[in-house]
DNA sequence: CAGCCCTGCTTAATCGTTTAAGCAAAATAC
DNA sequence: GTATTTTGCTTAAACGATTAAGCAGGGCTG
């Protein structure tokens, strides 16, 4: 059986020369003693020849497959597309491959899933957690993105940071009543934007934070949250804790007859796809998903690739050279100054 | 160098038996001669010293890596968190493992990603291509999940079926004067959506199509659709052919005062993650991703693995059992009877 | 009882690469 | 001019599985 290679392998680049195989091996990595001419020599014969290297072989030989793991546990997070691209870049980059590991949400089929990247031979793997969860260690490096104030955390989005502009962003147009809307209260990463709203709001400012699924839990999935009873009660803005969220705020409010910005202010996080594409378009904040995939993939290959000091296969979380990204505020159409008649406390003029 | 791997390999279990490792190799993989009581002495041992195979050593010696690629050309998808769900769990319950190939969109990081894949040696690959691009033959079995009216397409949602069912559903609400709502001219699973739509519409319904990227490539980005006007011109309801442009035209038309479902119906595609939370609550059409991916994947092992008689590895499309699979209507809160207004082709009674 | 087949194992080659070790010849040192 | 290093290559042994081929011995047939 053992259906044959498409291409011709380093015993026939040798071959055609009548070196042997292990020069042909050392002239290509640069690694052994090969003259200069005779590198050159091999160079243009592989190039002829079409050679590929087969990275299974040299996968068994050196006990690394060039390949990292990335579990996403969150379901259906519709962060997915964002991530994924940017880590797969990153890899790539990087010369890594990267096998997906999905768990449905499922605590059990998580391990599962990550006992299957584990017998593939990856790596190393990234992690964006599931809310709240911590990663225990697995037999291999692990980058986690989470945020910064998570335990075990590598890099990521200054969550803080970007609540932090959000909420600096309210205050100047003058709102002094807001409310926070969030999904699941157990979410670092949604705590750690509530704090920086509140700092960026600052102290005159009057917050309350309503999380979705407490109300779910009362009166069913995808309940109407009274966010129009909200309004009448004064609250000028509405900053949800993820796009998703405010998605649903902004709907809500519109068929409740509020117009937003005129009436009140929406504002979400993350900037996913659909944030400019709705009427008003969303003010939001953006994570730089690039540089925090830049930044585990890096961490993460400082540890799994010989830099004769370090020692190698550490098997724990790795650590980065910072473990914070800024967010970007991004502003739209959904956020304005509140209509006057709410603006008690906001300083006539300026 | 080469970092030793963590477990006993077949040697280890051979020796601890004093048996030969090719025996343990035809005990574990039940192809060889072998007693029932040793095959059982040996499972035992295995399981005790905690045995891994390694796929990197099997698949160096049968040719075979036990990795799909699954390449998603069109940038930041929504539907990636369906798709690669469904892919990743219809290939892990085969045995495969599945690597990522993003091409943010570019025709030529596309190529490039896809010989990352191959020499990576994966065994086949699912592509899910951008509108109205062809793939070419690569060096390994592919599947296509596009649409079926798709040349060359293996295995996909019926969006023509899809697209009659949701026609069928407005007509018999009353609506006689609908305006489909598209993205890209282009896209195949578009136009086969339009035509189911005009199909279950009836021909005594009144149709036109809006591509936004038409009205973009005008206005700009983001710009108004003009829907609130449409609306004046007696369309009782918006038939998007994706969850995106209805998001968009929901939006729009609640922010022109316009609200939904009881001036107007809105209806979209693919049930995205959104399409429950707004307000009102999307009725859109769901494709069965795990059945797609389920019959890809099966129709990709087919010609993967050596049954005996099929020549194996062939390199081209491979077909499925069947090539389309129902959607599903999912009727929510954004379509009614129209206004009796704008009924006027409507009987009086039922 | 000779011949044959079947059973149950072993031996050994192989996949394609890496890498330690070895070994001439050339270059340098003293 | 001999002793030592350096250069440039080769040989061979891995990595861990699969699998064709071989080889005893027991059971069967005729």
């Amino acid at each position: 059986m053992a259906i044959p290679r498409s291409g011709p392998n380093m015993s026939a680049i040798a071959a055609a020369l009548g070196v042997s195989a292990a020069t042909v091996s050392n002239a290509l990595s640069g690694k052994g003693r090969v003259s200069p001419e005779l590198i050159e020599r091999i160079r243009a014969k592989a190039a002829e020849l079409g050679y590929v290297p087969s990275l299974t072989a040299r996968a068994l030989r050196t006990g690394r497959t060039g390949v990292l793991g990335m579990v996403l546990p969150d379901i259906a997070n519709p962060l997915f597309p964002q991530i994924a691209q940017a880590i797969e870049n990153a890899a790539a980059n990087a010369g890594y491959g990267v096998l997906i590991a999905d768990s449905r949400g499922d605590i059990a089929t998580q391990t599962e899933a990550i006992n299957r990247l584990l017998e593939r031979g990856i790596d190393g793997m990234v992690i964006v957690p599931r809310r709240g969860t911590r990663i225990a260690d697995v037999g291999c490096p692990v980058a986690v993105i989470d945020t910064p104030s998570t335990p075990g955390n590598t890099v990521a989005a200054d969550h803080w940071d970007g609540g932090s502009q959000m909420g600096r962003h309210l205050a100047s147009l003058g709102h002094r009543k807001v409310l926070l809307v969030g999904g699941n209260p157990n979410s670092n990463v949604q705590n750690d934007r509530i704090g920086g709203l509140k700092a960026g709001l600052g102290n005159e400012a009057e917050c309350e934070v309503l999380w979705i699924e407490k109300v779910e839990a009362v009166s069913g999935a995808g309940c109407p949250l009274g966010l129009s009873a909200k309004a009448a009660e004064g609250f000028t803005a509405f900053a949800a804790l993820s796009d998703l969220s405010a998605l649903r705020a902004l709907t809500e409010l519109q068929r409740g007859g509020i117009s937003v910005p005129e009436m009140v202010s929406v504002t979400g996080f993350d900037d996913l796809i659909w944030s400019s594409v709705v009427t008003p378009a969303l003010t939001t904040v953006r994570m730089d998903m690039g540089t925090i995939a830049d930044l585990a993939i890096a961490a993460l290959i400082r540890v799994i690739e010989p830099d004769g000091e370090a020692e190698p296969e550490a098997a724990g979380h790795v650590v980065s050279e910072t473990d914070r990204v800024p967010m970007q505020l991004i502003v739209r159409q959904s956020t304005g100054a509140p209509l006057k008649s709410h603006a008690q406390n906001k300083t006539t003029d300026q």
